[in-house]
RNA sequence: UCCUCCUUAGCUCAGUUGGUUAGAGCAUCUGACUGUUAAUCAGAGGGUCGUUGGUUCAAGUCCAACAGGGGGAGCCA
C-alpha cells in the first residue's frame, strides 16, 4: 500500500510505502538525504550506508533531482524537518533515472522558467500557487453556494463586442465573425432575471498586445449579479466576499502562505471595515489634499525616495569596499568569489531601486497634476493604496470613464454607481462593480452615445423590457486575486500555463 | 502603437577608456566530509559573446539594421 506524504502522522513509527520524485539530493560519507515530494508534500528521506544493503545505497546515490521513484522505510518525527517527519528508508526502486533536468535549485530568470513552465509546476513556489489557487476556486463555490447564488455559465463565443472598448479575438463561426468573451456580465443579468442571485466563473479573452506583470490573455473572471441590489448591497456584497476568501486562505492554506513567505499583514487587518470613499475624495487623497491615516501621499512618496536615495548610497560604498578587498594581493580564493558574488547581488539591487528612483518623480508628478475626470492610472493606484492597510472601495465615478449600462447616481447625473475595490498595499484594482441601469430609455441613449449597435444588444435590452428591476453586480479577476494572496510578482505565476502577448507554449 | 532596458557556458550574471589565451557562482563529472536543509571544500570538462553588415592594425566592447525578450505607457481584470 502507498501513503502520501500529507498523512505521515498517522504512521509514526511504522514502516511506509511512499512514491514520488526527488526534489533535492545531498550526499554526506554514509548518508544520502533524499528528499521526496509526491504532490501531496514533501519529505526528507535518508538513506544509511550502515542500515541498507550496499545495493540500495549504490541505489540512493545514482538517485537524480528529479528522478521517479518508490521507497519505503519507518517514519521519524522530527520537527527540523518541513513536514515534521521523516524517513530512515530500508529500500529503493527507481523507475526512471532523470538526466540533465533543466531546472535547478538556484535561480533563473522569468523567461527560461515559462519555456518551461510544464516542469516549473513541479517546483516548490508553483506548487504552493497553484494549491491556494484551487482552494480560492473552491472558496469561491462556497460563499457563493452558502448565500444561495446559482452557478450559471455564459457563453464563450459571443457575437456582440460587448463593451465596444477592448480588443477582443475575433474567429470564424460557421462563415460569420465571432469572439472570444471578454465578458458575461450581460449573460450573468439575463440569468439573475430567472435566478434572482447568480454568478458567472470562466474563462474570458482580451486581444490587448499588453507586456506587463498584472495581464494576460487568457484568464478566469467571477461575476456575481443579484437582482434587486443597489451598489450599496453590492459594496456589502464584495467587502463579505472579499473577506471570506482571505480568511478562508489563511485558515486552510498556512503550509502554502509560508513557503511563499507572505507577509501576514494582509491577514490579520482583513477584520477591519473597508473604508468606502467617493471618486472625489480620492483624487484629493491622490493630490494630497487630504490625509489619511495622517498620512499624506505626496509625503509618503517623497520620503520613499529619500529612503531610496539613502539606500543606493550604502550599496555604492559596500560594493566599492568589497571590491576594494577582491583587489588586494594575495586574497583567497573563497574570500575573492564570496565578495564577488556580494558585489553582484549589490549590483542587481541597485539596479531596481535606480529604476523606482526613476519612476517616483514621475509618480508624484502624476499625482499632483491629476485632472479630475481621469481614470486612474497603474501608479495612482498604487500610491492611494499604499497609504491604506485593508482594501478600500472607490464609488460615485465620472459617467464618462465607465461603461455604457452603469447607473447614473440620482443626484449627480455626471456620475455613475459604480465601484472598484482597491487591494492595499500598493497593489491596485482587483474588483470593479456597479448598480445597473434597468430603465430601458436610458440604457438604449447610453447605447447610442456610445455609439454601439443596438441590434446586437436587442436581447439585452429585452431584460429592461420585461419586468426590469433594479440589479447590481461585480467582476473579479481571478488571477489578480491570486496574485493579491500570494503576493507573487508576477500574474504569469498565478494560472497553470500562462496566455499573453506572444506566449502560446507550452 | 510608443518609451526604456536587455541578449556572453546548461542556468544566473561580471567583463573598466577597444588591446595577449573569455571570467565567476550554480548545475554536471571526480574526490573529501556521520545529519545535510539552496550543505560545504578541492579539482575537471563546458564558449561561433543573438544575427548581419560597418569603423579599426585590433571589436564581447564602438556604429547601423534586423531578430528575440524584460519592464512600463495606453487599455484593462
Amino acid at each position: 500500500m502507498i501513503t502520501n506524504i500529507k498523512d505521515l502522522e498517522q504512521y509514526e513509527g511504522k514502516t511506509v510505502r511512499l512514491q514520488g520524485w526527488v526534489a533535492n539530493k545531498r550526499t554526506g560519507k554514509g548518508l544520502v538525504f533524499l528528499v521526496l515530494r509526491d504532490g501531496s508534500g514533501y519529505c526528507q528521506c535518508v538513506v544509511s550506508e550502515e542500515q541498507v544493503s550496499n545495493e540500495t545505497f549504490e541505489t540512493a546515490k545514482r538517485a537524480t533531482q528529479e528522478s521517479s521513484l518508490q521507497l519505503s522505510g519507518a517514519v521519524i518525527k522530527d520537527e527540523r524537518q518541513v513536514g515534521g517527519y521523516e524517513i530512515q528508508v530500508q529500500e529503493i526502486n527507481i523507475l526512471q533515472e532523470t538526466v540533465d533536468y533543466p531546472i535547478s535549485n538556484k535561480e533563473h530568470g522569468v523567461d527560461f522558467l515559462i519555456e518551461n513552465r510544464h516542469l516549473w509546476l513541479r517546483s516548490r513556489k508553483q506548487w504552493a500557487i497553484m494549491r491556494i489557487r484551487n482552494s480560492v476556486k473552491y472558496a469561491i463555490y462556497t460563499f457563493f453556494h452558502e448565500r444561495g447564488f446559482i452557478q450559471i455559465d455564459s457563453p464563450i463565443f459571443t457575437g456582440n463586442a460587448a463593451e465596444g472598448t477592448t480588443t477582443l479575438f475575433e474567429t470564424d463561426y460557421y462563415g460569420q465573425p465571432a469572439y472570444l468573451a471578454q465578458t458575461g456580465q450581460l449573460y450573468g443579468e439575463a440569468a439573475a432575471m430567472a435566478h434572482g442571485k447568480v454568478y458567472t466563473f470562466g474563462p474570458t479573452f482580451r486581444a490587448e498586445k499588453s507586456k506587463t506583470r498584472r495581464h494576460l490573455s487568457e484568464f478566469w473572471m467571477i461575476e456575481p449579479e443579484m437582482a434587486f441590489y443597489d451598489l450599496d448591497m453590492d459594496m456589502d456584497l464584495i467587502e463579505d466576499f472579499i473577506r471570506y476568501i482571505v480568511t478562508d486562505t489563511y485558515k486552510n492554506c498556512k503550509q502554502e502562505l509560508e513557503i511563499l513567505e507572505r507577509d501576514t499583514a494582509l491577514f490579520e487587518n482583513i477584520g477591519k471595515k473597508f473604508p468606502r470613499i467617493t471618486y472625489d475624495e480620492a483624487v484629493q487623497i491622490l493630490r494630497g489634499e487630504r490625509d489619511v491615516n495622517g498620512k499624506n501621499s505626496i509625503e509618503t512618496l517623497r520620503d520613499d525616495l529619500n529612503e531610496i536615495a539613502q539606500r543606493i548610497g550604502d550599496i555604492k560604498e559596500e560594493i566599492s569596499t568589497r571590491e576594494a578587498t577582491i583587489q588586494q594581493a594575495g586574497v583567497k580564493a573563497g574570500v575573492k568569489n564570496f565578495n564577488q558574488a556580494k558585489v553582484d547581488n549589490l549590483k542587481n539591487e541597485l539596479r531596481d531601486l535606480e529604476e523606482k528612483q526613476r519612476n517616483i518623480p514621475q509618480w508624484i508628478d502624476s499625482a499632483l497634476n491629476f485632472t479630475h475626470g481621469d481614470d486612474f492610472g497603474g501608479s495612482d493606484e498604487t500610491v492611494i493604496t499604499r497609504l491604506f492597510n485593508t482594501p478600500i472601495m472607490v464609488y460615485k465615478w465620472p459617467a464618462a470613464i465607465k461603461a455604457f449600462y452603469m447607473k447614473r447616481d440620482e443626484q449627480d447625473s455626471e456620475y455613475v454607481k459604480g465601484v472598484d475595490c482597491l487591494a492595499p498595499e500598493g497593489f491596485g484594482e482587483i474588483v470593479g462593480g456597479s448598480q445597473r441601469e434597468e430603465d430601458i430609455d436610458l440604457l438604449l441613449a447610453r447605447i447610442k452615445e456610445h455609439q454601439l449597435p443596438e441590434e446586437v444588444f436587442n436581447w439585452y435590452i429585452d431584460l429592461r423590457r420585461y419586468g426590469s428591476v433594479p440589479h447590481s453586480g461585480f467582476g473579479l479577476g481571478f488571477e489578480r486575486l491570486i496574485m493579491w494572496l500570494t503576493n507573487v510578482p508576477h500574474i504569469r505565476e498565478t494560472i497553470p500555463f500562462p496566455r499573453y502577448y506572444g506566449r502560446l507554449f507550452p
